[in-house]
DNA sequence: GTCTATAGAAGGATAGAC
DNA sequence: GTCTATCCTTCTATAGAC
């Protein structure tokens, strides 16, 4: 299907969704979203009531696609330490396609925490922390993390993955001063992540 | 001084700083900055030109303030474990204090890089690679951190601190949800951040 | 230096023709 | 379903009195 064949909601909410994520609800103008989806601002409203019902459309649908890359890791029936590559392989690779997604997610939550609330009880995130517990509970006690420390764990797996994306501005211009990379350093941070947080893990050990 | 005491000037800077911080470049108003700082919206015309010019001064402000908590890690006469050490107690009790700083030096650079790049320079951030790589010749050798994992090593230290701050909106749903409490995870993650970091630096080791 | 009043522009939303 | 034209509100910025 072209460009052109697309029906005219779904090339609404295409480019609603780049012009949001690039400027922000705040910053995004309806006129851009005409204009880059190449109508006028009227047939916005005609299929989106308003601002706020186009924002809330795009914000759900990006949330969920950044959500649903979490749960192959709670599939597996593999080691914790083969989980860990896996996932920082998988997020890595994905946020590569959507660099600009975590700033965008992160900064709208902030601005308005109601907006994720919904999303964690329909996407029922907290169980994961259980499933997790459950499928590694005798690699968690060799590691000596008891319950508050997954918390700990957790979030460090996910600072390490999200934040290159979410501090990019910054990142982009410190790299170019220095002449390295930016993507050089994403494409090394998929194993170096992965090596990092399960050497952390085995010196934390018991055994 | 009291608040009645203060300067015009300063009066209005705290407010713009606190409105700018709370809602963002785009979203501030300057009626909110005016009625927060007790004046009409004339006079922040007549102290700062525009609402760019106002903007600028609190991100620059607000962007030194960020910085210039890195630099006693620099100071330090102690190991490279030790300098972890300090450096998360520190940073982290700092961003206790100011929680909403990194998601919003974050997302106004993600919005307009330009606006970092003058910091970059005039607080020579780039020569602290090198400062550290100094000071700390021998201990990289020991744990097998050379050139290009530098980059990865002092960007997964920053995500770990920082990322808990920038994902303030999730993370504190997700905890109430679960019974945990933010602050409580702040003051564990002094400790555990570094163990954590020591850890995986150990475990990397040639000796 | 501080205020009131208002200019001037921009943005979200809607009416109504086709 | 799509367009043009326009309403109405909001916002930044300035003019001018005190």
């Amino acid at each position: 299907m072209t460009d052109i064949e697309k029906q005219t909601e779904e090339r609404i909410f295409e480019s609603a969704t780049e012009i949001f994520i690039e400027k922000g609800m705040d910053g995004a103008r309806m006129q851009d979203i005409a204009d880059h989806a190449g109508i006028n601002k009227a047939l916005l409203h005609y299929y989106y009531r308003s601002k706020e019902h186009l924002f809330e459309a795009v914000f759900e649908k990006m949330a969920a696609v950044m959500f649903s890359r979490f749960s192959p890791v709670f599939d597996e029936k593999t080691s914790l330490e083969d989980k860990i590559r896996f996932f920082f392989r998988e997020h890595i690779s994905f946020l590569q396609k959507n660099p600009r997604l975590p700033a965008f997610i992160l900064n709208e939550v902030n601005r308005n925490p109601a907006r994720i609330k919904k999303l964690i009880q329909r996407y029922n995130i907290n169980e994961f922390w259980n499933t997790l517990e459950s499928q590694h509970h005798d690699e968690l006690i060799r590691y000596n993390i008891r319950r508050e420390k997954m918390a700990q764990l957790m979030t460090s797996i996910a600072a390490i993955s999200i934040f290159p994306f979410a501090a990019r501005g910054i990142m982009e211009v410190l790299f170019e001063k220095s002449g390295q990379d930016f993507n050089d350093y994403l494409e090394q941070r998929k194993d170096f992540a992965a090596e990092f947080v399960i050497r952390a893990l085995k010196g934390s050990g018991t055994e």
